[in-house]
DNA sequence: ACCTGAACACCGTTCAAGT
DNA sequence: ACCTGAACACCGTTCAAGT
């Protein structure tokens, strides 16, 4: 008789698949409801079971960060100059964070943590040596364009609200707090209030950061 | 007779000397030592005596936010070029958040939540707008290097470490990780792991930061 | 190799009560 | 106004044990 499939069935744990299960988990409900208890439950188990599995919650984290940097699909290098492929590095990365705002914020520290966080920083080290920069200055560079990404799409207005489920709610909150606000001191914020509770044009954001990024390197490069 | 005064004496509480208390254990211990509990048994008191005081963990974090924020010295507007404008404001914001790199992390989300954080931003916002830039654009960009400061911060190469108090055990271990790689796959992590694990010169690491982040504005206006 | 059961030492927070 | 006491519903983690 073949093993049962379907619904019900409860598949053997694994790294993986506690780890891909935290991701949806933090995605759907915010990086707080990640609990090793829950996760027991939800995978039908006792919360020690997954020590067998991550030598502690630390460990679980940083295979949920491991899991979002295997998205990352960095294209063959090449003979084009160094800010065209700049941008052609910084968008995969990118493409793989954005759909995860509410657990961003573990990435930053948990690069070097993983094969693929270790492959993607020795390419973005890589290319910044071969434009013309110290490994001092490579690697520092590396390192903030990768946070920056990161910073992104943690900050990227209105996307982390959506951990609570009373979506505008907040919104208002927020909205409310920054109209209270005395027009006379603060001019600027009351006219740009609105672009701090939802973010106007999601791609127009994100390719404003990028174009950032690299003129930032472009300016260190010229300096 | 004249109150005690002295080691023993306990002061009365305040949301100021909690904060405070709060700030400085967090320098020294990490966040994860910000507890209600420890707070309290640190000031003398019951768990509960805080939740006068704030209205919830949460409340008491946006306290030490702000505390940071309030140590940011902002020059008077004049009428120098955006640049130079640019840098007299990020030059004091980080002067503010540098002594706080276990506690940096606590600042990005929470600028509009204190008055200090406000004037911070209201100032950015209209510099940006004097240069040139859209309501959109300019609070969008201030947002951005706003969490790059604190990013520089959070993420300056060893300060993290000093959390824990055996701090060259945990850079000796990073280093064995990193020194165990493959030469073949990773030749530039090898070569630039030295920078990973203490910061060459404090002070170059964060005038390239505040460089790149000024040359990255230019960039956005000249494109 | 993979998982359970019971227990420990912590959390944040509510609620009613004291002065 | 400011703080206490007792209690609740959670945490992560250790340790010994089962199969």
């Amino acid at each position: 008789m073949a093993p049962r499939t379907g619904t019900a069935t409860r598949e053997r744990l694994s790294r993986e698949s506690i780890a891909e299960g935290a991701l949806e988990l933090a995605d759907r409900e915010g990086l707080d409801a990640v609990t090793i208890r829950r996760l027991a439950t939800d995978n039908s188990v006792t919360p020690m079971a997954l020590y067998w599995h991550f030598k502690d919650k630390d460990a679980l984290l940083d295979g949920i960060a491991e899991r979002i940097y295997s998205d990352v699909r960095l294209p063959g290098a090449d003979q084009r100059t160094w800010d065209i492929q700049l941008r052609a590095i910084l968008e995969p990365i990118l493409a793989a964070v954005r759909p995860h705002p509410l657990v961003s914020e573990l990435l930053a520290e948990r690069v070097m943590k993983s094969i693929p966080g270790l492959i993607l920083s020795e390419r973005a080290i890589g290319l910044l040596r071969s434009a013309g920069f110290s490994p001092a200055e490579a690697s520092q560079i590396a390192a903030f364009l990768l946070c920056s990404i990161i910073t992104l799409v943690t900050s990227e207005p209105g996307a982390r609200e959506k951990a609570g489920e009373d979506v505008d709610a907040i919104t208002r909150a927020k909205r409310a707090q920054l109209e209270s606000l005395d027009p006379k001191l603060f001019p600027n914020l009351l006219e740009a209030a609105e672009f701090f509770l939802v973010c106007e044009d999601e791609d127009s954001y994100y390719a404003r950061g990028i174009d950032f990024l690299i003129e930032g390197v472009r300016g260190l490069l010229t300096a």
